[in-house]
DNA sequence: TGCGATTACTTGTTCCGACAACTATTACTG
DNA sequence: CAGTAATAGTTGTCGGAACAAGTAATCGCA
């Protein structure tokens, strides 16, 4: 069965090469101002909010791979980094001892804080501010359409306030 | 000066949150499909449709290195593998014999459109299909608006027809 | 026309991520 | 209550990308 390929007319294939180079742009971007700024990746700078969120501001390596979108060797990787450099430490988790737990650090909470605004005006130069309250809404509407496809499990949105305003930074004063 | 950061409200976190995973996760999942189904990433695939676009099919590599949001250090290392690989040719520019011309072989031009319709399914299966009518043109503005920012002089959207139907496909039959 | 500056590209090193293999602990099963 | 399977993480190896340095050709300009 030699299904015809339906190719993308031009509208679909206009808002295709759009898409991708934004999702090629985005976080290359997001990586340049962090790491200048703060010496941290995009995906560091996530996986320290994610625990930082946390309750007891510590989080599963299993559990933080999945909301990273991280394989665990790579998360294992990037932990021994950030443990080297004081933003974390792991230790074995008490209940089942197969497992490990990340806690941020004084240091962590620290930096992050510092970071965030500066990530803040980033998030807003480079994307909200180019967008009409309407285009937000269609945003969200439209990404949230596209993750259930990409990430049915929503892993990766599950975050209760990874950007905002909240707990994080009141911790950290 | 200390100017206070205008934090992120409800609204916009959540539809950052959403840009970021999907930026996050488009990029592996093109990759895996073109991987498995033609061996080729998405990169290289992207990089081999632009020259089979191109006029002659062939393409500066600086040029090339534009289109594709590459650095050319990292174009010149994918161009020797694709050549190692028989899927393109470089020459030296006899107009200017400090530059390179890449030109796509025949052997390319048959992977490209062998890989095409499965690349197009899989675009149609993540993101096109979620959408409405309504919503394509949505994020066609919208996209457009954010790359305003991010990519200025349009580089990687001044493509004539990189993933649509057209003379690419009709080549290579 | 000759020499410094720029352009175009390649090569080498280093870091990061994917995959595979390994260890340790817990869960299942007859 | 063995013994096997499954889970949680770490470590090792390999390929790819960024950055820096090097080479070759062209441009600018006196």
């Amino acid at each position: 069965m030699t299904s015809e390929t339906k190719w993308l007319n031009t509208e679909e294939s206009a808002a295709w090469v759009r898409l991708v180079a934004l999702a090629e742009l985005l976080p290359g971007a997001l990586d340049a101002q962090l790491l200048r700024d703060a010496g941290l990746t995009h995906f560091e700078y996530g996986a320290l909010m994610a625990i930082a969120d946390a309750p007891d501001r510590t989080m599963r390596m299993t559990e933080l791979a999945s909301r990273t979108n991280a394989t665990l060797p790579r998360l294992s990787h990037v932990a021994r980094r950030l443990e080297e450099r004081g933003l974390i430490e792991r230790y074995p988790c008490p209940e089942d001892r197969r497992a490990t737990n990340a806690t941020i650090t004084e240091a962590g909470m620290q930096l992050i804080a510092d970071a965030a605004p500066g990530h803040v005006a980033t998030v807003r130069e480079t994307v909200l501010d180019a967008l009409t309250q309407e285009q937000l809404e269609q945003l969200y509407a439209i990404a949230g359409a596209v993750l259930t496809r990409l990430d049915p499990d929503s892993r990766l949105t599950a975050t209760s306030c990874q950007f905002s305003e909240g707990p994080i930074l009141a911790h950290a004063g």
